[in-house]
DNA sequence: CCATGCTCTGTTGCATACATCAACTGTAAT
DNA sequence: ATTACAGTTGATGTATGCAACAGAGCATGG
């Protein structure tokens, strides 16, 4: 009767089941699995070494997410938003973003707002070099840390959500590369800043939507090219 | 991939069985279930006359709509949200809120609109006859029919998130009750509605934004009366 | 009297077994 | 050749068993 034992080392992850539950979502938002893909129960149990049960329960807060359809009887797979559901994220995103904004501005002189400053002259330094991909991790970084700065958790929590279901979206369509769009885009973010540090709560909401309507137009121009169904 | 959703319930409701998932979700937002209680998964397995699995499964998912809370070997408790979390979640509510009458306002004339004209007449007469049960209900369906009527499916999600974790707050502070509140409440949907009547985005934003903050200042003085740990 | 370690119960975490049903395949009839 | 249909297969949906762990309660020693 002795419970003594500590030697078992095999069954493992006896705490909470995070990095399961991540490591599925990445699966989906990073594209290795595409839109339409079949995430068969079984094989994902097999290649996570894990039995169905956990499987199933992070499979069913990533429908939860939106990042998943689960179709009864028939199996669980990569959803693909719909043209009218990416647009309509980029209107909530706008309506958060500004929201962000608008706080951070609010908050005054915070660490966040050196480091959106900081990104900044990053970006800049990117445009000078002609990085595509630098500055795309770049926008990424500024508008997490716009977001960060906020300090407002279920902001981020909602925003999150929704930038997850973005992500495909995001890696088809690069919408950066249209012309001039890069430099348009710098200097909109670093309009943002400047709204941000002027401290008015509303300038600098404003400045934020008016810059996420036009990511928002280049974006669809960028999908219309590319002519999926959706 | 003709085969889209069957439209269950809610829109909330991308799930496939709807009707567990929803009874113990309403067992935590009707505040059947109260703050700090547990939610054993067998005693809910013998009361829903399933077994546990499908309670665990739905427990995961009301985790992660941040209604109750999992401790892991431990046991799930019914999440009270903190003063600081109430407070976001409505900061929240007004951006949210405030992207729906503008969206409102935009799209014109669409029944919805009607929806919002009629209830305004419902809550003057309850208003003229004391109601405050009934007023109350009308003022969810005011909301409610105002981010419906936004068409942005996405914002009706995150809004209905939102409003679970706010509900059980609701029902412990009756903002209502506060001397004067009931006819400014009634007398802003009013102001709400005439803006959004007046097809001007903008301006029904702001007057909804206006009302939501004074909804919160209400709401928070009601809750200091309450003075809850949290 | 208090501090400390042990036991014991209750609950979750995961694995596995079984039931059920969707989709496929092969055959036969039109 | 095309369509209808029934058998088969393989997946999911659910139930249940076992083990691990947290926390309360008790006994014991100081």
């Amino acid at each position: 009767m002795q419970q003594s034992m500590a030697t078992t080392t095999q069954p493992a992850t006896p705490g909470t089941d995070a990095p399961l539950l991540d490591r599925l979502r990445r699966l989906v938002v990073s594209g290795t699995a595409l839109p339409g893909e079949l995430l068969a129960e079984t094989a994902l149990a097999e290649e996570f070494a894990v039995s169905r049960t956990p499987i199933r329960e992070a499979l069913k807060q990533l429908e939860r997410e939106g990042l998943v359809e689960i179709r009864p009887r028939v199996g669980t797979f990569v959803r693909k938003p719909t043209r009218k559901e990416i647009f309509e994220l980029f209107e909530l995103k706008e309506s958060l973003e500004g929201l962000a904004a608008s706080l951070l501005a609010r908050r005054g002189d915070v660490p966040e707002l050196r480091s959106l400053a900081h990104n900044v002259e990053n970006e800049r330094e990117a445009v000078r070099a002609g990085d595509r991909t630098a500055y795309a991790t770049l926008v990424h970084d500024f508008h997490r840390t716009l977001v960060t700065g906020a300090d407002n958790r279920k902001l981020g929590e909602h925003y999150e959500l929704l930038m997850n279901q973005l992500a495909y979206h995001r890696i088809v369509t690069q919408t950066l590369s249209l012309p001039g769009r890069l430099d348009a885009s710098m200097d909109e973010h670093r309009q943002i800043l400047l709204a941000i540090q002027s401290k008015d709560p509303l300038f600098a909401e404003l400045t934020t939507r008016r810059h996420i309507s036009r990511t928002r137009e280049s974006a669809t121009i960028a999908a219309f090219a590319e002519s999926d169904d959706a």
